[in-house]
DNA sequence: AAGTGGTCTAGACCACATA
DNA sequence: ATGTGGTCTAGACCACTTT
C-alpha cells in the first residue's frame, strides 16, 4: 500500500511519530484543530480528519471543549483463563468478582436481563439444540472499580436452569458455576473461542469504549462427562481494560 | 452516551441496520456517495464521512472506483494455542506449518530479519536479561494461501541461539522450536498472554489490513525446567483472519 | 468571553474502474 | 465517458469547558 500519502494523513503521521517518540508524552495534550490549521496551512475539515484518523487508531482521545489528549495504556487486568476455574473455585463468590477482588478491585455488575430467550443461532450451536429453542438467558454488565469491564451473556439450558435460581432475577452472591455444582452437575471439560474485532454501537455504549477501541469476544462452553452442554456465555471484553493469559505445562502436552 | 446522533451517525446507522437485517448481504454494494447525498440531500463530506464510520467498524470496506461493499466475515481458522505443543510436535515442521496444512491450508512466509538485536524492553524482561542486550532475533511474516495472517518476531537468548542454524537467514525447515530441542534444550512449561488493539501503520501495511481491523496482539514465552527463558516471541495476529481456542479439561483443574 | 471539538453546506479536483 | 471513492478549500454554526 504505497498510497503517496495525502495531507491528512501526512500531519497525523507527524503527530503519530512525536507520540511513539514520547515527545508528546500520556496524558499530553495536542496540538488544537486551530492550530493545525495555522501551522499546516489547511483547513478545519483537513484538521478535523487529521483528530479522526489518530482516533481511529485508538492514540489519542478527545474531550468535548478540553482538547485532544495522548491516550496512556493503562494497566492491564490479567485474566488468566482456563486455569481460574481452579484457582477460583469454591470461594464462595463469582469466579468473575473472586479474580477482581484477588487484584485489588472492586467488582460490581448490573444486570440487564435474566428470563428466557429464543436462542440466537451460535450459542443454540453450542448448546446442541435447535436454533430458536428457549433456554434460561442471564445478560450483566460487569464492572471494575466502576468502569465497564465485560458484557457477558450466558445460556443455559432449561433442564439444568428450570426452576432454579438461575432464572430468578437477583444476583447468585455463589455464582453460576457454584450454583450449578450444587444443583447436583459436574464441570468435566470446556472450550474458550476468541476473537477481535470493532464494537457494535451497543457495545460501544454499554462499555463506555472511546473510539479506536476493540473488543475481544469470546464464547466459553463448559460441558459435563456426558459431554452434555451445561453453559454457554458470551462475553464482550473491553480490549483496553484487559490482557489474557494462557498458561501450560509438561503434563498438558502428554495429555 | 445518549449524544442525540448526528446526520452522518443517523445515516450511518440506517445503513448499519440493512446490514445487520441481511437486506443488504455480505458482498452487496452500499448505495453510491452521491445516491446517499441526494436520498439525504445532503453533501459529499456527510456521505464520505457516513462511509467513514462503517469503514471504522469493519462493517464495510471501499473498492477505488468501485464501490463500498459490505464485508463478508470468511471462515476463521481457528488456532489452538497451548495445546498445539502437544499435536504439531515432532511433524518435521514449524508448528504454524503443520496447523496451516492440517486445516488444507498453504503456509508460506518471508524471512524479515535474521540477526542480532538490542533486546526491547518488553521482550527483554521476559528473558530475564538486561534490556538493551543482544539477543537472535528473526522476524517473519507467515501467510495462509498467500494471503498475510501472522507478523512475528522471536527472540532468543544468545545462550541458546549462539552459533547455532537459529541465527542463519534461511528459513529453518525443521522450525524453531524442533532445532531448539534437537540442541538439546527441552521445554517445561510456557504462557501466553495477549491483548488487541487496532495496528500501527506498519503492521496494517504488511498485513494487509483493511481499514477497521484490529490486530490480536501475543507474547508466547517457552521456558525450561531450570525455569530459563528458551525464546520469547511476538505475535501479531490479523484479527479478521483468526480465531483462537483454548480446551481444559478436568486433569488441568486438579494440577 | 474565549477556546475547544463536532458537524454541516457548497463546490471543486483527482485517481481509479468499467463499459 | 461515466461513475466511483478520496481529498481538499472556504466558511459557518453549535455544544461544551474553562477562565
Amino acid at each position: 500500500m504505497p498510497e503517496r500519502p495525502s495531507l491528512s494523513r501526512q500531519i497525523a503521521a507527524d503527530l503519530r511519530d512525536a507520540i511513539l517518540r514520547g515527545d508528546l508524552p500520556p496524558g499530553a495534550v495536542l496540538p488544537s484543530e486551530r492550530e493545525l490549521i495555522e501551522r499546516y496551512g489547511t483547513t478545519k475539515a483537513t484538521a478535523s480528519r487529521v483528530i479522526g484518523i489518530l482516533l481511529a487508531e485508538g492514540l489519542v482521545s478527545t474531550e468535548f471543549g478540553r482538547g485532544t489528549f495522548v491516550r496512556s495504556r493503562p494497566p492491564l487486568r490479567r485474566i488468566s483463563a482456563a486455569r481460574r476455574h481452579a484457582a477460583h473455585r469454591h470461594t464462595g463468590k463469582p469466579i468473575f468478582d473472586a479474580q477482581a477482588i484477588s487484584q485489588g478491585q472492586v467488582p460490581t455488575r448490573r444486570m440487564l436481563f435474566v428470563g428466557r430467550m429464543a436462542t440466537p443461532p451460535q450459542a443454540a450451536t453450542w448448546l446442541k439444540i435447535a436454533p430458536g429453542a428457549e433456554t434460561a438467558v442471564r445478560r450483566r454488565l460487569q464492572l471494575l472499580d466502576g468502569e465497564p469491564a465485560v458484557l457477558s451473556t450466558s445460556y443455559y439450558p432449561l433442564w439444568v436452569a428450570e426452576g432454579t435460581r438461575l432464572e430468578s432475577p437477583e444476583p447468585l452472591p455463589e455464582g453460576p458455576d457454584e450454583l450449578i455444582e450444587a444443583l447436583g452437575h459436574s464441570f468435566s471439560h470446556g472450550i474458550e473461542v476468541f476473537s477481535a474485532r470493532m464494537p457494535t454501537p451497543e457495545e460501544a455504549e454499554l462499555l463506555a469504549l472511546r473510539p479506536g477501541v476493540p473488543v475481544v469476544h469470546m464464547w466459553d462452553v463448559d460441558y459435563d462427562r456426558q459431554d452434555r452442554t451445561l453453559q454457554v456465555a458470551h462475553d464482550i471484553y473491553a480490549s483496553d481494560r484487559h490482557e489474557f493469559a494462557y498458561e501450560w505445562n509438561e503434563a498438558d502436552i502428554n495429555t
